[in-house]
DNA sequence: AACTATTCATAACA
DNA sequence: TTGTTATGAATAGTT
């Protein structure tokens, strides 16, 4: 393409060697960018010259950092030095682990068992349960926590109810101070209730307790709703 | 430069893009290495189609990795520390991950439960629940398909056990095939046995069944264990 | 840098 | 895809 053929070969002459190296970086640089262009393609070109001057073009859209990390996933070949070898390989083995824990906690969940043998499925349950029995001792912490607090606020009550009693029998009241100690003593003197243990979760509603609380007994859990005839979970107590 | 004079812009029919790809990612590649041999230059050149296909090319006398080496001293524009910077992000962002889902696992097996409020260990216990459904199900179905190949295998002896006593009653045969006959009844004729769903696990180790199906019948999962007399699982059916 | 005469690359077509 | 070809682009040698 021009005045005559030439072999592809090493141009002697220094001067022409610029020249042509001139117009065909110009060239080369043109042809990047327009099928960038028109085939919507990445592309990065870096181009020393014999003198060691730099040329390069990038893709508008990206950055030549982005296109090289790119061909490093992308041809496996690796570019950079030790440095980034050492974080590589770290992200590789955080992923592979990350991976593994997906899959267990998949397991956990009851998906992709299909593959899985009886084996393994059995392990599975197993884990599930060890799971169960840990979850019900830790419910059951909080919910001894919970009665031991009610029993608190109950025997205050109680101690609060005998001593404004016991300033009303020394005779200086009024009629509006006689109507509190019905009220009290109707809402407060429950010492013959014996189901206190069973009849808890609904009693504590009425009673008005701290906001934690009267949520997890609103929300009774199946651990306990379903204690008392689940063999399998009395047979480790 | 072809049939016609075309505009620098995409081109959008997709399989016009597509070849016009190809020939000049052709045509650049060739120039590159043109350049780098008329004018002793370095080239890199890395190109991405728009449907993520890598070509590269790189003067044969040096490689990518120091081209770009020399791209960055030369240049002063960091590719590395840059990259460094995304490693790292993405290192700690698969770390982060892996942290929750960590949490999550150990949660699952009833570990680390302290720091949890009650609606938190009840979301827990459900999900404990629902994995102990699914895998429950998937168990059963291992279950069906191994009694289903028992029942095969007993129909199977059944015949075998008819076919070979039609044979010997037909009048000629040996002392030796008196022998079998008498083996093959009492091992085979077992159509009495009505309690076949019962003692099934014993009775296929017995009969020396393949292996898969004898291991899970040896260690019997608690699923079936519990099952008659767990309240809650079968409130579910 | 410009300017051609050529060769080359490639858009459209098969 | 692969090949062919008419045409516009790139460029070697020249000014």
């Amino acid at each position: 393409m021009g005045r005559g053929k030439i072999e592809i070969k090493r141009i002697e002459n220094s001067t022409n060697r610029q020249v042509t190296f001139s117009k065909r970086r110009a060239g080369i640089l043109k042809k990047a960018r327009e099928i960038g262009v028109l085939c919507d393609a990445e592309v990065g070109v870096v181009i020393f010259s014999s003198a060691g001057k730099l040329s390069d073009y990038c893709t508008p859209k990206t950055t030549l950092s982005r296109i090289l990390e790119k061909y490093q996933t992308n041809s496996g070949k690796i570019l950079w030095d030790e440095k980034h070898k050492s974080l590589s390989a770290e992200i590789d083995r955080v992923k592979k682990e990350n991976d593994s824990m997906q899959i267990e906690l998949r397991h956990m969940k009851g998906e992709d068992l299909n593959s899985l043998q009886p084996k393994e499925l059995i392990a599975i349950e197993e884990a599930l349960h060890n799971g169960q029995t840990n979850l019900r001792d830790k419910m059951m912490d909080h919910w001894r926590m919970h009665k031991r607090n009610e029993k608190m606020l109950q025997d205050e009550h109680k101690m609060l109810a005998f001593r404004v009693s016991s300033i009303l029998s020394e005779g200086s009241f009024t009629e509006r101070s006689l109507k509190a100690e019905s009220s009290l003593n109707s809402s407060l003197c429950f010492q013959h209730q014996q189901d206190v243990e069973l009849s808890g979760g609904i009693r504590e509603l009425e009673l008005g307790y701290h906001h934690d609380d009267r949520e997890f007994a609103a929300q009774m859990p199946f651990t306990f709703r379903v204690q008392p005839s689940h063999p399998n979970l009395q047979e480790d107590k």
